[in-house]
RNA sequence: GGACCCGUAGCUCAGCCUGGAUAGAGCGGGUGGCUUCGGACCACCAGGCCAUGGGUUCGAAUCCCAUCGGGCCCUCCA
């Protein structure tokens, strides 16, 4: 820790200081400060002005004199502010040393927060019937983040992929296959998801509107997939796990991995279910209606609300009654009843994992604490499901991660040759109002490349696909994390090419314009040295920007909040840009100012790659 | 009818959790900067009754209440 530690040492001494004064213990603040009020800030004298009946300003003067650094060599001084602040500043001829070793460590700015206990990060969760769309990226770079920023806090994160292959959106392509005839091979090569989402599904659920006898198959044929003996539960096998493989393809392609696919219907079949409803009951979790709308149906109370239908009056279990046993296995409630094989072997080469009914191998993918990643359309029922596993652990166990969906903007939605209303859409895929993911990739990549290839005469092809595909996927991701969960995000095709301005790719120039400086010299930084030579407003602030590394992760972890991380990455890309247009480090005056320099480029770079890192996001040494 | 979310510069958004100093960025508009560590840049200017009205507080963009505008959810569908 540095930053963290730093402000730590100031509240520790500020609280003795309440002591030996006999003041009241209030709940003050220490953190950093504002450009021009020194470097680190903190509250005090306002919150003790009450009590003591005097002005903060007097109070500021007061406490600042009682401050001794001398066991806290990184501080200079402290100053009382007229407005009432107590302001302190930072030494850096002795900072500097202390900052620039520490961010060389590899494990530069991980917190001890988890101690490694397990913990599961569940996102993707889409039907297999169709292809990725950009609404699916948000949840899944969202969930990827949040699974990175947790390994940084010292969790042992399990990443699941809960596989909807059983549900009415599964059904309505089977419809299509079945009835309608629709090929089992995808025609021209087509990436099979595609076929199945932009044709078959779109093409089926169209017929609905004129063969009402066709929409009522759907149901029928949903019942058939789930009794596995049928053919037509075969064929949905076949098809959906086709489908899956392609959705995962484009998952890989952003760099996105799992450790554990789980099927749905295996839930269903594995009786999961059977024994959380007999828990239920027997802990008076759920009711019995004897009469009104919900007579002969069993009920979660649910306060403030209309009570939620658990099983119908018919005895069929209503698709909450897939969440609740999924949540309890999450948390490891209930015995394992399921098997572990391997899926595939992933891009990364990390093995992927996925339940199964049969065999014999046993795997541990549950953990003490869940996090679900879904989008804030389903925060009712992610309520309901979180209200009961409180019941049956400690509250906050299960965590339901929501955000804010995407759309598209009236722009995108003409350009697919849709109309609109507004001045945005809700995406969909009966309409086919959609944005596939590997669209947006592939259009990405090649704005990406042409940019690159303009600019370097130099570089091989290769090296243009490699930096192409890195930038490409740095800003989609980037996109994605940095606006606020609640916010929805609107997509616009050709707005989501931008390249300049706070985007991932001005971040990753900043660090290839590092790669260079350190690229054209001969001199090999040398790390032993003293670092009081940066003196610079320049210098001072890019040392305090890396070290305010761990301050960022401390927030988002605290926060579950990953567009913390995207701002710090976009912070700290300005400081350098600043430094780097002002300070020319290979035209320093000794070749100690120089050295000086080319560490702290070096530290700078090390730490944006960590940043980028907690992102997903690589950082090229050219583009 | 009930629940949740959003409203800050022309546009897209930070800041709100945890109240405090001068409300910050990017885009767009205007101006300046390469005898060059890469202009995917830097420096600067213009642009804000922080939706409205109350309340709490020494102090409110931030907390509370109401109102208005927008979104979204609320089926014995999944």
């Amino acid at each position: 820790m540095v930053f963290l530690n730093l402000l730590e040492n100031i509240r520790n001494k500020t609280a003795e200081i309440l002591d030996a004064k006999n003041y009241e213990h209030v709940k003050f603040s220490v953190e950093s400060a504002k450009p021009g009020f020194g470097d680190i800030t903190c509250n005090v004298p306002f919150l003790l002005s009450k009590q003591l009946k005097k002005s903060p300003q007097e109070i500021s003067v007061e406490l600042s004199k009682m401050y001794n650094f001398d066991d806290m060599p990184q501080i200079k001084n402290v100053e009382s502010h007229p407005s009432g602040y107590l302001n302190f500043s930072i030494d850096y001829t002795k900072f500097n040393d202390f900052v620039i070793r520490l961010s060389l460590q590899e494990n530069y700015g991980t917190l001890e927060f988890g101690n490694n206990e397990k913990i599961v990060v569940e996102h993707t969760s889409v039907n297999p019937n169709k292809a990725l769309h950009v609404g699916h990226i948000r949840n899944i770079i969202l969930g990827d983040v949040v699974s990175k920023i947790l390994k940084k806090a010292n969790y042992d994160v399990s990443v699941l992929n809960y596989v909807d292959d059983s549900g009415l959106q599964v059904a309505d392509i089977i419809v299509g296959f079945t009835e309608l005839g629709f090929s089992q091979e995808s025609p021209n090569n087509e990436k099979f998801d595609h076929y199945c989402g932009d044709t078959v599904y779109v093409k089926t659920t169209e017929k609905y509107e004129s063969d009402k006898e066709l929409e009522g198959k759907r149901h029928e044929i949903l019942k058939q997939i789930e009794d596995r003996s049928s053919e037509v539960s075969k064929i949905a096998q076949t098809i959906t796990r086709k489908v899956l493989n392609e959705q995962l393809k484009t998952v890989w392609n952003l760099g996105v991995f799992y450790d554990c696919l789980n099927f749905e219907s295996q839930i269903i079949h594995s009786k999961l279910w059977e024994t959380i409803f007999e828990k239920l009951k027997s802990d008076n979790q759920i009711k019995y209606e004897d009469e009104g709308d919900n007579a002969g149906c069993w009920v979660i109370p649910a306060d403030g609300e209309d009570d939620k239908i658990l099983v119908r009056s018919n005895g069929v279990a209503t698709y909450i009654a897939k969440d609740i046993p999924y949540a309890a296995w999450k948390l490891g409630l209930v015995d394992d009843p399921f098997h572990y094989k391997i899926h595939s072997t992933q891009k990364n080469s990390q093995t992927l994992y996925e339940t199964t009914l049969e065999g014999d191998t046993k795997l541990n993918f549950s953990g003490s604490k869940v996090i679900t990643v879904i989008d804030n359309r389903q925060i009712r029922l992610q309520k309901i499901v979180s209200g009961l596993m409180a019941k049956f652990k400690e509250k906050g166990a299960y965590t339901h991660l929501g955000y804010e969906s995407v759309t598209l903007s009236a722009d995108t939605v003409k350009s697919l040759g849709l109309s609109v209303d507004g001045e945005s859409a809700q995406m969909s895929g009966r309409k086919g109002l959609y944005v596939n993911a590997d669209t947006v990739l592939e259009t990405l990549t090649k704005r990406v490349y042409d940019e690159s290839k303009s600019r370097n005469e130099n570089l091989s092809e290769s090296e243009l696909q490699n930096i192409a595909n890195i930038v490409a996927v740095g800003t989609i991701r980037y996109e994605m994390i940095k606006p606020d969960l609640d916010k929805i995000i609107t997509f616009d095709l050709k707005n989501s090419l931008r390249l300049e301005g706070d985007t991932c790719s001005y971040i990753q120039y900043s660090y290839a314009r590092a790669s260079r400086i350190l690229e054209k010299t001969d001199v090999k930084p040398n790390f032993d040295s003293g670092f009081e030579l940066l003196s610079s407003e320049y210098e001072k602030n890019l040392i305090k920007k890396i070290a305010m590394f761990d301050v960022h992760v401390n927030d988002s972890v605290n926060n579950l909040s990953p567009k913390v991380i995207a701002k710090y990455s976009y912070e700290l890309a300005v400081t350098f840009s600043s430094f780097y247009e002002h300070v020319k480090v290979l035209a320093s005056e000794t070749t100690e100012l120089l050295n000086a320099r080319l560490c702290l480029v070096v530290s700078f770079q090390k730490t944006l790659k960590a940043s980028l890192g907690l992102l997903g996001i690589d950082a090229p040494e050219r583009m």
